[in-house]
DNA sequence: AGCTCTGGCTTGTTTGTACAAGTTCGCCTA
DNA sequence: TAGGCGAACTTGTACAAACAAGCCAGAGCT
Protein backbone atom coordinates (compact mmCIF):
# COMPACT_ATOMS: atom_id res chain seq x y z
CA UNK A 1 0.00 0.00 0.00
CA UNK A 2 1.70 3.37 -0.86
CA UNK A 3 2.32 6.00 1.59
CA UNK A 4 -0.47 8.89 0.58
CA UNK A 5 -2.90 5.79 0.40
CA UNK A 6 -2.18 5.18 4.15
CA UNK A 7 -2.42 8.60 5.08
CA UNK A 8 -5.68 8.80 3.18
CA UNK A 9 -7.31 6.10 4.46
CA UNK A 10 -5.97 6.92 7.85
CA UNK A 11 -8.00 10.39 7.45
CA UNK A 12 -11.03 8.50 6.17
CA UNK A 13 -11.41 6.43 9.19
CA UNK A 14 -11.02 9.90 10.99
CA UNK A 15 -13.74 11.31 9.26
CA UNK A 16 -16.09 8.20 9.53
CA UNK A 17 -15.79 7.99 13.41
CA UNK A 18 -16.39 11.05 13.53
CA UNK A 19 -12.92 12.49 14.42
CA UNK A 20 -13.80 15.42 11.77
CA UNK A 21 -17.49 15.96 11.90
CA UNK A 22 -19.06 17.12 8.66
CA UNK A 23 -18.34 21.14 8.10
CA UNK A 24 -15.27 20.71 10.18
CA UNK A 25 -11.66 22.19 8.84
CA UNK A 26 -9.08 19.25 8.46
CA UNK A 27 -5.70 20.26 9.16
CA UNK A 28 -3.69 22.25 6.45
CA UNK A 29 -1.33 20.38 4.88
CA UNK A 30 1.99 21.67 6.01
CA UNK A 31 0.60 20.00 9.87
CA UNK A 32 -0.50 16.78 8.19
CA UNK A 33 3.24 16.82 6.41
CA UNK A 34 4.64 17.03 9.92
CA UNK A 35 2.44 14.35 11.24
CA UNK A 36 3.34 12.13 8.69
CA UNK A 37 6.38 12.52 8.23
CA UNK A 38 5.89 12.67 4.85
CA UNK A 39 6.34 15.29 1.78
CA UNK A 40 3.56 18.20 0.99
CA UNK A 41 2.79 16.59 -2.02
CA UNK A 42 2.26 13.17 -0.75
CA UNK A 43 -0.25 14.12 1.69
CA UNK A 44 -1.91 16.56 -1.61
CA UNK A 45 -2.13 13.04 -2.97
CA UNK A 46 -3.92 11.43 -0.21
CA UNK A 47 -6.64 14.24 0.42
CA UNK A 48 -7.19 14.72 -3.42
CA UNK A 49 -8.34 10.77 -2.76
CA UNK A 50 -10.75 11.86 -0.39
CA UNK A 51 -11.95 14.66 -2.24
CA UNK A 52 -12.54 12.07 -4.96
CA UNK A 53 -14.62 9.87 -3.09
CA UNK A 54 -16.70 13.57 -1.71
CA UNK A 55 -15.36 13.33 1.89
CA UNK A 56 -13.27 16.77 1.68
CA UNK A 57 -13.92 20.14 -0.69
CA UNK A 58 -11.11 22.42 -0.64
CA UNK A 59 -11.13 26.11 -2.07
CA UNK A 60 -7.65 27.83 -2.67
CA UNK A 61 -6.67 29.96 0.08
CA UNK A 62 -9.20 28.32 2.90
CA UNK A 63 -8.77 25.11 5.14
CA UNK A 64 -10.24 21.79 3.46
CA UNK A 65 -14.26 21.15 4.96
CA UNK A 66 -15.39 17.98 5.60
CA UNK A 67 -18.82 17.39 3.18
CA UNK A 68 -19.64 14.05 3.97
CA UNK A 69 -18.77 11.03 6.51
CA UNK A 70 -20.01 7.69 4.54
CA UNK A 71 -17.63 5.05 3.28
CA UNK A 72 -17.89 5.08 -0.64
CA UNK A 73 -17.70 1.52 -1.83
CA UNK A 74 -15.22 -0.20 -4.03
CA UNK A 75 -15.63 -0.33 -8.19
CA UNK A 76 -15.90 -4.11 -7.42
CA UNK A 77 -19.19 -3.73 -5.38
CA UNK A 78 -20.20 -1.69 -8.36
CA UNK A 79 -19.86 -4.04 -10.50
CA UNK A 80 -20.85 -6.63 -8.83
CA UNK A 81 -24.13 -7.53 -7.22
CA UNK A 82 -22.70 -10.26 -4.77
CA UNK A 83 -19.84 -8.21 -3.46
CA UNK A 84 -22.15 -5.38 -2.65
CA UNK A 85 -24.58 -7.17 -0.98
CA UNK A 86 -21.98 -9.09 1.60
CA UNK A 87 -20.52 -5.65 2.41
CA UNK A 88 -23.96 -4.44 3.00
CA UNK A 89 -24.21 -7.10 5.15
CA UNK A 90 -27.41 -8.77 3.02
CA UNK A 91 -27.34 -12.62 1.96
CA UNK A 92 -26.87 -12.68 -1.84
CA UNK A 93 -28.61 -15.60 -4.35
CA UNK A 94 -28.94 -16.04 -7.84
CA UNK A 95 -30.51 -18.52 -10.56
CA UNK A 96 -29.99 -18.51 -13.98
CA UNK A 97 -32.89 -18.73 -15.65
CA UNK A 98 -31.41 -19.04 -18.91
CA UNK A 99 -28.09 -18.91 -21.04
CA UNK A 100 -27.89 -19.70 -25.08
CA UNK A 101 -25.36 -18.57 -27.43
CA UNK A 102 -26.58 -16.35 -30.39
CA UNK A 103 -25.18 -14.30 -33.09
CA UNK A 104 -25.06 -10.46 -31.80
CA UNK A 105 -26.68 -7.68 -33.14
CA UNK A 106 -25.40 -4.51 -35.30
CA UNK A 107 -25.74 -2.43 -31.54
CA UNK A 108 -24.42 -5.34 -29.48
CA UNK A 109 -21.44 -5.30 -32.33
CA UNK A 110 -20.37 -2.32 -31.29
CA UNK A 111 -20.84 -1.83 -27.87
CA UNK A 112 -18.47 -4.88 -27.40
CA UNK A 113 -16.73 -4.23 -30.30
CA UNK A 114 -17.08 -7.30 -31.88
CA UNK A 115 -17.58 -8.29 -35.50
CA UNK A 116 -20.99 -7.93 -37.07
CA UNK A 117 -22.55 -11.61 -36.52
CA UNK A 118 -19.66 -12.64 -33.96
CA UNK A 119 -20.97 -15.66 -31.45
CA UNK A 120 -22.17 -14.06 -28.23
CA UNK A 121 -23.51 -15.92 -24.95
CA UNK A 122 -26.85 -14.63 -23.44
CA UNK A 123 -27.84 -14.96 -19.83
CA UNK A 124 -31.21 -14.07 -18.04
CA UNK A 125 -30.22 -14.08 -13.65
CA UNK A 126 -33.10 -13.55 -11.31
CA UNK A 127 -30.94 -12.17 -8.13
CA UNK A 128 -32.33 -12.01 -4.96
CA UNK A 129 -31.28 -9.84 -1.62
CA UNK A 130 -32.04 -12.46 2.03
CA UNK A 131 -34.35 -14.56 -0.22
CA UNK A 132 -36.39 -11.70 -1.58
CA UNK A 133 -36.26 -11.47 -5.77
CA UNK A 134 -35.15 -7.63 -6.38
CA UNK A 135 -32.94 -7.46 -9.69
CA UNK A 136 -33.60 -9.27 -13.27
CA UNK A 137 -30.30 -9.09 -14.81
CA UNK A 138 -29.84 -9.76 -18.84
CA UNK A 139 -26.49 -10.17 -20.09
CA UNK A 140 -24.45 -10.60 -23.38
CA UNK A 141 -21.27 -11.64 -22.93
CA UNK A 142 -18.62 -11.32 -25.91
CA UNK A 143 -17.44 -15.02 -27.57
CA UNK A 144 -14.34 -15.15 -26.25
CA UNK A 145 -15.54 -15.30 -22.41
CA UNK A 146 -18.42 -17.35 -23.15
CA UNK A 147 -17.05 -20.90 -22.32
CA UNK A 148 -15.41 -19.78 -19.33
CA UNK A 149 -19.31 -18.49 -17.68
CA UNK A 150 -20.51 -21.40 -19.49
CA UNK A 151 -18.48 -23.31 -16.63
CA UNK A 152 -20.07 -21.52 -13.79
CA UNK A 153 -22.19 -23.02 -11.60
CA UNK A 154 -25.95 -22.25 -12.42
CA UNK A 155 -26.62 -20.92 -8.29
CA UNK A 156 -23.24 -19.63 -8.01
CA UNK A 157 -23.04 -16.20 -6.54
CA UNK A 158 -20.74 -13.71 -7.72
CA UNK A 159 -20.04 -14.38 -11.51
CA UNK A 160 -17.31 -11.57 -11.50
CA UNK A 161 -15.06 -13.68 -8.54
CA UNK A 162 -15.59 -16.82 -10.13
CA UNK A 163 -14.71 -15.57 -13.64
CA UNK A 164 -11.62 -14.26 -11.74
CA UNK A 165 -10.54 -16.99 -9.71
CA UNK A 166 -11.16 -19.47 -12.84
CA UNK A 167 -9.39 -17.53 -15.82
CA UNK A 168 -8.06 -14.59 -13.86
CA UNK A 169 -10.06 -12.09 -15.74
CA UNK A 170 -10.47 -8.51 -14.16
CA UNK A 171 -13.01 -6.24 -14.95
CA UNK A 172 -11.25 -2.57 -14.70
CA UNK A 173 -13.74 0.16 -16.31
CA UNK A 174 -17.58 0.18 -16.75
CA UNK A 175 -20.05 2.73 -18.36
CA UNK A 176 -23.34 2.98 -16.57
CA UNK A 177 -26.66 4.27 -17.76
CA UNK A 178 -29.41 4.57 -15.40
CA UNK A 179 -33.16 5.20 -15.84
CA UNK A 180 -36.66 4.30 -15.18
CA UNK A 181 -38.80 1.64 -16.96
CA UNK A 182 -42.23 -0.18 -16.98
CA UNK A 183 -41.93 -3.59 -15.82
CA UNK A 184 -42.66 -5.65 -18.71
CA UNK A 185 -44.71 -8.93 -18.16
CA UNK A 186 -41.63 -11.72 -17.86
CA UNK A 187 -39.81 -8.81 -15.28
CA UNK A 188 -43.28 -8.26 -13.30
CA UNK A 189 -43.36 -12.35 -13.05
CA UNK A 190 -39.80 -12.56 -11.76
CA UNK A 191 -40.21 -9.91 -9.53
CA UNK A 192 -43.55 -10.18 -8.28
CA UNK A 193 -44.70 -7.29 -9.17
CA UNK A 194 -47.92 -6.03 -11.37
CA UNK A 195 -46.90 -5.41 -15.11
CA UNK A 196 -45.87 -1.34 -15.47
CA UNK A 197 -45.02 -0.64 -12.12
CA UNK A 198 -41.84 1.61 -11.89
CA UNK A 199 -38.38 -0.37 -12.17
CA UNK A 200 -34.90 0.82 -11.85
CA UNK A 201 -32.79 0.18 -14.98
CA UNK A 202 -29.17 0.14 -15.04
CA UNK A 203 -27.42 -0.55 -18.44
CA UNK A 204 -23.56 -1.46 -18.19
CA UNK A 205 -20.82 -2.23 -20.27
CA UNK A 206 -17.83 -3.43 -18.57
CA UNK A 207 -14.41 -3.59 -19.62
CA UNK A 208 -10.33 -5.30 -19.04
CA UNK A 209 -7.66 -3.41 -18.09
CA UNK A 210 -7.05 -3.48 -21.63
CA UNK A 211 -9.92 -1.25 -22.96
CA UNK A 212 -11.70 -5.07 -24.18
CA UNK A 213 -15.35 -5.15 -23.31
CA UNK A 214 -16.26 -8.10 -21.73
CA UNK A 215 -20.07 -7.87 -21.24
CA UNK A 216 -23.31 -5.60 -22.12
CA UNK A 217 -26.07 -5.82 -19.05
CA UNK A 218 -29.25 -4.30 -18.90
CA UNK A 219 -30.33 -5.34 -15.21
CA UNK A 220 -33.64 -3.70 -13.43
CA UNK A 221 -34.10 -3.40 -9.93
CA UNK A 222 -37.49 -3.36 -8.30
CA UNK A 223 -38.72 -0.05 -7.33
CA UNK A 224 -37.35 0.62 -3.63
CA UNK A 225 -34.52 -1.68 -3.11
CA UNK A 226 -31.78 0.05 -4.43
CA UNK A 227 -30.59 3.96 -4.77
CA UNK A 228 -27.79 5.12 -6.50
CA UNK A 229 -25.93 7.79 -4.66
CA UNK A 230 -23.34 10.01 -5.97
CA UNK A 231 -21.07 12.98 -4.88
CA UNK A 232 -19.74 15.89 -7.55
CA UNK A 233 -18.32 19.09 -7.18
CA UNK A 234 -17.23 21.86 -9.28
CA UNK A 235 -13.86 20.01 -9.46
CA UNK A 236 -14.69 16.84 -9.98
CA UNK A 237 -18.10 15.46 -11.96
CA UNK A 238 -18.49 12.10 -12.86
CA UNK A 239 -22.28 12.06 -12.95
CA UNK A 240 -23.94 12.85 -16.22
CA UNK A 241 -27.19 13.87 -17.26
CA UNK A 242 -28.39 12.59 -21.04
CA UNK A 243 -31.00 13.08 -22.84
CA UNK A 244 -33.66 9.81 -23.44
CA UNK A 245 -33.31 7.37 -26.42
CA UNK B 1 -6.41 28.28 -17.14
CA UNK B 2 -3.57 26.76 -16.13
CA UNK B 3 -0.89 25.11 -17.97
CA UNK B 4 -2.22 21.28 -16.94
CA UNK B 5 -5.61 22.49 -17.96
CA UNK B 6 -4.88 23.82 -21.24
CA UNK B 7 -2.99 20.38 -22.09
CA UNK B 8 -6.06 18.17 -20.61
CA UNK B 9 -8.11 20.47 -22.94
CA UNK B 10 -5.95 19.84 -26.36
CA UNK B 11 -6.16 16.30 -25.64
CA UNK B 12 -9.55 15.79 -25.31
CA UNK B 13 -10.14 17.94 -28.40
CA UNK B 14 -7.88 14.97 -30.01
CA UNK B 15 -9.75 12.37 -28.32
CA UNK B 16 -13.29 13.58 -29.61
CA UNK B 17 -12.28 14.90 -32.51
CA UNK B 18 -11.37 11.02 -33.56
CA UNK B 19 -7.19 12.25 -33.22
CA UNK B 20 -6.63 8.68 -30.65
CA UNK B 21 -10.02 6.83 -31.60
CA UNK B 22 -11.06 4.28 -29.11
CA UNK B 23 -8.83 1.51 -27.77
CA UNK B 24 -5.90 3.77 -29.39
CA UNK B 25 -2.78 4.40 -27.01
CA UNK B 26 -1.86 7.87 -26.10
CA UNK B 27 1.78 9.12 -26.46
CA UNK B 28 4.02 8.57 -23.44
CA UNK B 29 4.29 11.17 -21.05
CA UNK B 30 7.21 11.94 -21.41
CA UNK B 31 6.39 12.33 -25.60
CA UNK B 32 4.02 14.68 -24.35
CA UNK B 33 6.10 16.76 -21.75
CA UNK B 34 8.62 17.24 -24.59
CA UNK B 35 5.89 18.24 -27.35
CA UNK B 36 4.17 20.75 -24.96
CA UNK B 37 7.63 21.35 -22.87
CA UNK B 38 5.78 20.73 -19.63
CA UNK B 39 7.57 18.60 -17.08
CA UNK B 40 6.42 15.19 -16.11
CA UNK B 41 4.21 16.18 -12.88
CA UNK B 42 2.34 18.76 -15.01
CA UNK B 43 1.66 16.61 -17.90
CA UNK B 44 0.25 13.48 -15.16
CA UNK B 45 -2.14 16.35 -13.89
CA UNK B 46 -3.61 16.45 -17.63
CA UNK B 47 -3.71 13.21 -17.69
CA UNK B 48 -4.96 12.77 -14.06
CA UNK B 49 -8.21 14.93 -15.65
CA UNK B 50 -8.80 12.55 -18.72
CA UNK B 51 -8.66 9.60 -16.54
CA UNK B 52 -11.00 11.03 -13.71
CA UNK B 53 -13.57 12.02 -16.99
CA UNK B 54 -13.54 8.34 -17.84
CA UNK B 55 -11.65 9.13 -21.01
CA UNK B 56 -8.57 7.02 -20.36
CA UNK B 57 -7.07 4.57 -18.66
CA UNK B 58 -3.93 3.40 -17.11
CA UNK B 59 -1.92 0.54 -15.88
CA UNK B 60 1.47 0.62 -14.66
CA UNK B 61 3.93 0.00 -17.47
CA UNK B 62 1.61 0.22 -20.48
CA UNK B 63 0.71 3.32 -22.56
CA UNK B 64 -2.17 5.28 -21.15
CA UNK B 65 -5.50 3.67 -23.74
CA UNK B 66 -8.52 5.93 -25.08
CA UNK B 67 -11.63 4.25 -23.02
CA UNK B 68 -14.76 6.59 -24.06
CA UNK B 69 -14.90 9.59 -26.50
CA UNK B 70 -17.78 11.90 -25.05
CA UNK B 71 -17.24 15.31 -23.59
CA UNK B 72 -19.06 14.78 -19.96
CA UNK B 73 -20.53 17.62 -19.10
CA UNK B 74 -20.12 20.59 -16.37
CA UNK B 75 -20.88 20.39 -13.01
CA UNK B 76 -23.23 23.47 -13.37
CA UNK B 77 -25.27 21.35 -16.38
CA UNK B 78 -25.52 18.71 -13.91
CA UNK B 79 -27.51 20.88 -11.15
CA UNK B 80 -28.93 23.26 -13.56
CA UNK B 81 -31.56 22.09 -15.98
CA UNK B 82 -31.30 25.10 -18.08
CA UNK B 83 -28.01 25.16 -18.33
CA UNK B 84 -27.77 21.58 -19.20
CA UNK B 85 -30.97 21.31 -21.47
CA UNK B 86 -29.43 24.90 -23.81
CA UNK B 87 -26.20 22.55 -24.16
CA UNK B 88 -28.14 19.71 -25.38
CA UNK B 89 -29.54 22.16 -27.91
CA UNK B 90 -33.10 21.91 -26.43
CA UNK B 91 -35.43 24.76 -25.41
CA UNK B 92 -35.72 25.18 -21.78
CA UNK B 93 -38.50 26.79 -19.76
CA UNK B 94 -40.15 26.17 -16.27
CA UNK B 95 -43.13 27.62 -14.41
CA UNK B 96 -43.37 28.08 -10.48
CA UNK B 97 -46.73 26.26 -9.58
CA UNK B 98 -46.68 27.01 -5.81
CA UNK B 99 -43.96 28.62 -3.66
CA UNK B 100 -44.68 28.92 0.44
CA UNK B 101 -42.58 29.62 3.49
CA UNK B 102 -43.06 26.91 6.42
CA UNK B 103 -41.56 25.52 9.48
CA UNK B 104 -38.73 22.81 8.61
CA UNK B 105 -39.58 19.33 9.45
CA UNK B 106 -36.88 17.14 11.08
CA UNK B 107 -35.41 15.31 8.26
CA UNK B 108 -35.13 18.72 6.72
CA UNK B 109 -33.41 20.44 9.46
CA UNK B 110 -30.93 17.55 9.30
CA UNK B 111 -30.22 17.43 5.43
CA UNK B 112 -30.22 21.48 5.23
CA UNK B 113 -28.04 21.32 8.64
CA UNK B 114 -30.95 24.34 10.44
CA UNK B 115 -32.32 24.67 13.90
CA UNK B 116 -35.46 22.56 14.17
CA UNK B 117 -38.44 24.39 13.26
CA UNK B 118 -36.30 26.99 11.13
CA UNK B 119 -38.27 28.36 8.69
CA UNK B 120 -37.52 27.22 5.23
CA UNK B 121 -38.83 28.26 1.24
CA UNK B 122 -41.05 25.25 -0.35
CA UNK B 123 -41.27 25.56 -4.05
CA UNK B 124 -42.74 23.53 -6.60
CA UNK B 125 -41.89 23.88 -10.11
CA UNK B 126 -42.55 22.23 -13.68
CA UNK B 127 -40.00 22.14 -16.24
CA UNK B 128 -40.43 21.24 -19.85
CA UNK B 129 -38.02 20.81 -22.78
CA UNK B 130 -39.38 22.35 -25.94
CA UNK B 131 -42.64 22.65 -24.54
CA UNK B 132 -42.82 19.34 -23.30
CA UNK B 133 -42.71 18.85 -19.88
CA UNK B 134 -40.70 16.76 -18.48
CA UNK B 135 -39.55 16.98 -14.93
CA UNK B 136 -41.58 17.70 -11.49
CA UNK B 137 -39.09 19.96 -9.38
CA UNK B 138 -39.76 20.33 -5.54
CA UNK B 139 -37.12 21.92 -3.84
CA UNK B 140 -37.06 23.02 0.13
CA UNK B 141 -34.51 26.54 0.36
CA UNK B 142 -33.06 27.36 3.70
CA UNK B 143 -34.69 29.82 5.32
CA UNK B 144 -31.17 32.28 4.85
CA UNK B 145 -31.69 32.16 0.57
CA UNK B 146 -35.47 32.75 0.48
CA UNK B 147 -35.63 36.42 -0.08
CA UNK B 148 -33.80 35.69 -2.96
CA UNK B 149 -35.59 32.73 -4.43
CA UNK B 150 -38.78 34.94 -3.68
CA UNK B 151 -37.81 38.08 -6.04
CA UNK B 152 -36.76 35.82 -8.74
CA UNK B 153 -39.35 36.01 -11.81
CA UNK B 154 -41.74 32.61 -11.86
CA UNK B 155 -41.17 31.79 -15.71
CA UNK B 156 -37.30 32.45 -14.39
CA UNK B 157 -35.47 29.97 -16.72
CA UNK B 158 -32.42 29.08 -14.66
CA UNK B 159 -32.67 29.45 -10.92
CA UNK B 160 -29.12 28.58 -10.66
CA UNK B 161 -27.69 31.52 -12.57
CA UNK B 162 -30.17 34.09 -11.37
CA UNK B 163 -29.02 33.51 -8.05
CA UNK B 164 -25.48 33.87 -8.87
CA UNK B 165 -26.26 37.00 -11.12
CA UNK B 166 -28.57 38.39 -8.09
CA UNK B 167 -26.81 37.79 -4.87
CA UNK B 168 -23.53 35.77 -6.09
CA UNK B 169 -24.45 32.63 -4.70
CA UNK B 170 -22.57 29.41 -5.79
CA UNK B 171 -23.28 25.80 -5.85
CA UNK B 172 -20.02 23.97 -5.45
CA UNK B 173 -21.28 20.69 -3.85
CA UNK B 174 -24.22 18.19 -4.55
CA UNK B 175 -25.06 14.71 -3.31
CA UNK B 176 -27.58 12.78 -5.40
CA UNK B 177 -29.89 9.83 -4.74
CA UNK B 178 -31.40 8.05 -7.55
CA UNK B 179 -34.28 5.92 -7.81
CA UNK B 180 -37.30 4.80 -9.71
CA UNK B 181 -40.79 5.55 -8.36
CA UNK B 182 -44.40 5.56 -9.21
CA UNK B 183 -46.04 8.68 -10.32
CA UNK B 184 -48.40 10.16 -7.69
CA UNK B 185 -51.65 11.87 -8.76
CA UNK B 186 -50.00 15.26 -8.31
CA UNK B 187 -46.62 13.80 -10.62
CA UNK B 188 -49.25 12.43 -13.04
CA UNK B 189 -51.06 15.25 -13.89
CA UNK B 190 -48.64 17.34 -14.22
CA UNK B 191 -46.40 15.46 -16.15
CA UNK B 192 -49.22 14.48 -18.41
CA UNK B 193 -48.82 10.57 -17.35
CA UNK B 194 -50.76 8.12 -16.03
CA UNK B 195 -50.68 7.40 -12.10
CA UNK B 196 -48.33 4.81 -10.95
CA UNK B 197 -46.29 5.36 -14.43
CA UNK B 198 -42.73 4.88 -13.57
CA UNK B 199 -40.75 8.08 -12.74
CA UNK B 200 -37.04 8.58 -12.51
CA UNK B 201 -36.35 10.44 -8.94
CA UNK B 202 -33.01 12.51 -8.22
CA UNK B 203 -33.15 13.36 -4.62
CA UNK B 204 -30.34 15.91 -4.06
CA UNK B 205 -28.79 18.90 -1.32
CA UNK B 206 -26.63 21.09 -2.59
CA UNK B 207 -24.41 23.61 -0.48
CA UNK B 208 -21.57 26.13 -1.15
CA UNK B 209 -18.30 26.36 -1.76
CA UNK B 210 -18.12 26.96 2.03
CA UNK B 211 -20.22 23.50 3.15
CA UNK B 212 -23.42 25.36 3.45
CA UNK B 213 -26.25 23.53 2.75
CA UNK B 214 -28.69 26.02 0.34
CA UNK B 215 -31.87 23.34 -0.98
CA UNK B 216 -32.64 20.09 -0.83
CA UNK B 217 -34.63 19.04 -3.79
CA UNK B 218 -36.81 15.94 -4.95
CA UNK B 219 -36.85 15.65 -9.03
CA UNK B 220 -38.66 13.51 -10.69
CA UNK B 221 -38.39 12.70 -14.62
CA UNK B 222 -41.03 11.47 -16.91
CA UNK B 223 -39.58 7.90 -17.86
CA UNK B 224 -37.88 7.89 -21.39
CA UNK B 225 -36.69 11.57 -21.03
CA UNK B 226 -33.51 11.76 -19.24
CA UNK B 227 -30.86 9.05 -18.93
CA UNK B 228 -27.87 9.67 -15.82
CA UNK B 229 -24.61 8.32 -17.51
CA UNK B 230 -21.50 7.14 -15.47
CA UNK B 231 -18.03 5.75 -16.23
CA UNK B 232 -15.91 4.27 -13.17
CA UNK B 233 -12.73 2.19 -12.85
CA UNK B 234 -11.00 0.47 -10.51
CA UNK B 235 -8.74 3.57 -9.78
CA UNK B 236 -11.94 6.09 -9.61
CA UNK B 237 -15.31 4.80 -8.28
CA UNK B 238 -17.98 8.01 -7.22
CA UNK B 239 -21.09 6.16 -8.10
CA UNK B 240 -22.35 4.06 -4.96
CA UNK B 241 -25.27 1.49 -4.97
CA UNK B 242 -26.85 1.32 -1.47
CA UNK B 243 -30.37 -0.33 -0.11
CA UNK B 244 -33.56 1.15 -0.75
CA UNK B 245 -35.26 3.30 2.11
C1' DA C 1 7.94 -23.32 -34.09
C1' DG C 2 7.42 -22.26 -29.54
C1' DC C 3 9.30 -20.97 -25.28
C1' DT C 4 11.90 -18.12 -21.80
C1' DC C 5 14.28 -14.33 -20.40
C1' DT C 6 16.09 -9.93 -20.43
C1' DG C 7 16.61 -5.01 -21.34
C1' DG C 8 14.35 -0.91 -22.36
C1' DC C 9 10.23 1.65 -21.98
C1' DT C 10 6.34 3.46 -19.32
C1' DT C 11 3.65 4.54 -15.47
C1' DG C 12 3.54 4.92 -10.19
C1' DT C 13 5.44 7.02 -5.89
C1' DT C 14 8.05 10.25 -3.19
C1' DT C 15 10.78 14.15 -2.05
C1' DG C 16 12.14 19.03 -2.43
C1' DT C 17 11.65 23.76 -3.98
C1' DA C 18 9.56 27.95 -5.53
C1' DC C 19 6.13 31.07 -6.53
C1' DA C 20 1.09 32.37 -7.44
C1' DA C 21 -3.39 33.21 -5.78
C1' DG C 22 -7.02 33.32 -2.54
C1' DT C 23 -8.69 33.51 2.50
C1' DT C 24 -8.80 35.03 7.13
C1' DC C 25 -8.32 37.93 10.77
C1' DG C 26 -6.55 41.51 13.46
C1' DC C 27 -5.20 46.31 13.45
C1' DC C 28 -5.62 50.87 12.22
C1' DT C 29 -8.10 54.73 10.71
C1' DA C 30 -11.90 57.72 9.59
C1' DT D 1 -18.59 51.56 14.95
C1' DA D 2 -17.73 50.55 10.25
C1' DG D 3 -14.72 50.00 6.83
C1' DG D 4 -10.17 49.40 4.62
C1' DC D 5 -5.53 47.51 4.65
C1' DG D 6 -2.15 44.31 5.07
C1' DA D 7 0.39 40.34 7.06
C1' DA D 8 0.25 35.53 7.85
C1' DC D 9 -1.60 31.43 6.43
C1' DT D 10 -3.33 28.00 3.10
C1' DT D 11 -4.16 25.84 -1.16
C1' DG D 12 -2.97 25.75 -6.30
C1' DT D 13 0.52 25.27 -9.96
C1' DA D 14 4.95 24.11 -11.86
C1' DC D 15 9.50 22.23 -12.19
C1' DA D 16 13.24 18.77 -11.30
C1' DA D 17 15.12 14.42 -9.83
C1' DA D 18 15.27 9.73 -8.44
C1' DC D 19 13.78 5.14 -7.77
C1' DA D 20 10.14 1.33 -7.87
C1' DA D 21 7.18 -1.62 -10.36
C1' DG D 22 5.00 -3.46 -14.23
C1' DC D 23 4.67 -4.24 -19.40
C1' DC D 24 6.33 -5.60 -23.89
C1' DA D 25 8.90 -6.98 -27.74
C1' DG D 26 12.77 -8.90 -29.51
C1' DA D 27 16.86 -11.89 -28.86
C1' DG D 28 18.21 -16.24 -27.99
C1' DC D 29 17.50 -20.98 -26.74
C1' DT D 30 15.30 -25.63 -27.04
Amino acid sequence: MARYEQIASDLRDAIVRGGYPIGAQLPSEAELALRYSAARGTVRQAVALLAAEGLVGSRQGARRIVLGSERSQSFAELHSFAQWARSMGYRASGTVLSSQRRPCSPSEAVRLSLEPGEEVLDVLRLRRLDGEPVLVERTVYAGWIAPAVERLDPGCESVTQELYESVGLVFAYGEHLIDAVAAGSEDARLLGVRRGSPLLRQRRVTTTQEGRPVESSDDRYRAGSVTFSIRNSTAANPLVRRAGD
